[in-house]
DNA sequence: TATAGACCTGACGCA
DNA sequence: CGGACCAGGTCTATG
C-alpha cells in the first residue's frame, strides 16, 4: 500500500540516525516492527510504499503514516531552524530525515538501554530482549520479534536480563516497569501531557535523567521542543554556539538544554537531531 | 548546589 | 594480544 507523503521521506535517514534500533537495511526496503506488526516499507515517488503482516495495510496505514509523522510539515519546521550554516548543511546532507512517533514503552526501554552505550550495543542489547521474550513474525527472508510487554520485564529476575548484555541497566529496566505496574501508571495517558509534564513525569523513574526523558519526550511523546543533551550536542553547543561566558556559566546537561529549547525554538528537536546525526556522520 | 566515582560490557586505537 | 580507555548517562556519596 502507498501512503502520500507532502514531502519527500528520507528511510535511510530517519531509521539509522539513531532514534530507534531494530530496523532492517535490505536495499530498497527496510524492515521493522510496528505496533506487534511485522512491516516492510521503502521510499516511492508520492511517499511510501509499505507491506505488514499479521494486520492488513489497510488497517495499519493511520498507524504508519503516525510513526513517520506524514502529515508534518517538514518545509515549514525547515525554515523555522534553519538559522545558521551548520544546521543548513544538514538539512542538505539529509533532506527528509524525520522524528518519528514510536511506542512510548519501547522507547523508553530502548533509551535505557542507551546509557554509556553505543548504537551498535544499543542494537544488540534490545534485539537479545526480543529475542528472549518477544513472539516471531515473519515476511519474506527476515524474522523479526515483537518487544517485551511491561509483564514480560516484571515476571523475570534481573539476573537474566543482566546475562543478555544490558549490565547495570538490567536494574533499571527492572523497576521501571515495576513501578509502571505497582503504581498503575497509564502509558497510554502520556500523549496528553505537556512538555514539563511529561519530563517530571519520566525523570521520576530510576535510569532516566534529563537527556534519556529528552529523547523519550521527542522520539514517541510528539514534544518536537525537546532537546537532548548528549556529549555530542554538548560538544557542538560548545564549540559552535556559546560565547565564552555561557560556556562558563552552563554546566549542567539542563542547562544546556534550556539553552538549546530557547535558541531554536518550537521544533528545537528537530535542529537537535539533524546536528546530531550530521556532527555524527562527518566523523566517521 | 556542585563534583567525583561507580556502574556493565565490548569495540577500538594503540604500545 | 591484553589492558586502559571510552561510549548517545545516571545515581550516590561526599564536601
Amino acid at each position: 500500500m502507498i501512503i502520500s507523503s507532502n514531502h519527500y521521506v528520507n528511510l535511510e535517514a530517519t531509521l539509522f540516525s539513531g532514534q530507534c534500533f531494530r530496523w532492517i537495511s535490505d536495499p530498497p526496503w527496510f524492515y521493522g516492527v510496528i505496533s506487534n506488526n511485522l512491516i516492510k516499507i521503502r521510499e516511492h515517488p508520492k511517499g511510501i510504499e509499505f507491506f505488514s503482516t499479521p494486520t492488513s495495510e489497510t488497517l495499519l496505514k493511520d498507524k504508519i503514516a503516525e510513526y513517520f509523522n506524514l502529515d508534518e510539515n517538514l518545509d515549514d519546521i525547515y525554515s523555522c531552524i534553519n538559522s545558521d550554516s551548520r544546521i543548513n548543511t544538514s538539512i542538505h546532507l539529509f533532506q527528509g530525515m524525520r522524528i518519528l512517533t514510536q511506542d512510548p514503552w519501547e522507547c523508553l526501554i530502548s533509551f535505557i538501554c542507551s546509557s554509556a552505550s553505543n548504537i551498535k550495543k544499543i542494537r544488540r542489547n534490545i534485539d537479545s530482549l526480543t529475542q528472549y521474550f518477544g513472539n516471531k513474525l515473519y515476511l519474506d527472508q527476515q524474522i523479526l520479534n515483537t518487544f517485551p510487554t511491561i509483564q514480560n520485564i516484571v515476571e523475570i529476575d534481573e539476573d537474566i536480563l543482566r546475562n543478555l548484555g544490558l549490565g547495570y541497566r538490567s536494574k533499571y529496566i527492572k523497576s521501571t516497569a515495576q513501578t509502571i505496574l505497582n503504581q498503575k501508571i497509564k502509558i497510554r495517558t502520556w500523549e496528553n501531557l505537556n512538555y514539563q509534564e511529561g519530563l517530571d513525569q519520566l525523570v521520576y523513574f530510576k535510569g532516566i535523567g534529563d537527556k534519556i526523558a529528552n529523547c523519550i519526550l521527542l522520539f514517541s511523546l510528539n514534544k518536537k521542543e525537546a532537546f537532548p543533551v548528549d556529549r555530542w550536542i554538548e560538544q557542538i553547543l560548545r564549540n559552535y554556539y556559546l560565547t565564552k561566558s555561557e560556556n562558563k556559566s552552563l554546566k549542567t546537561t539542563a542547562s544546556l538544554r534550556l539553552w538549546g529549547m530557547n535558541h531554536f525554538g518550537k521544533y528545537a528537536g528537530y535542529a537537535n537531531h539533524y546536528l546530531f546525526h550530521y556532527f555524527r556522520t562527518q566523523n566517521k
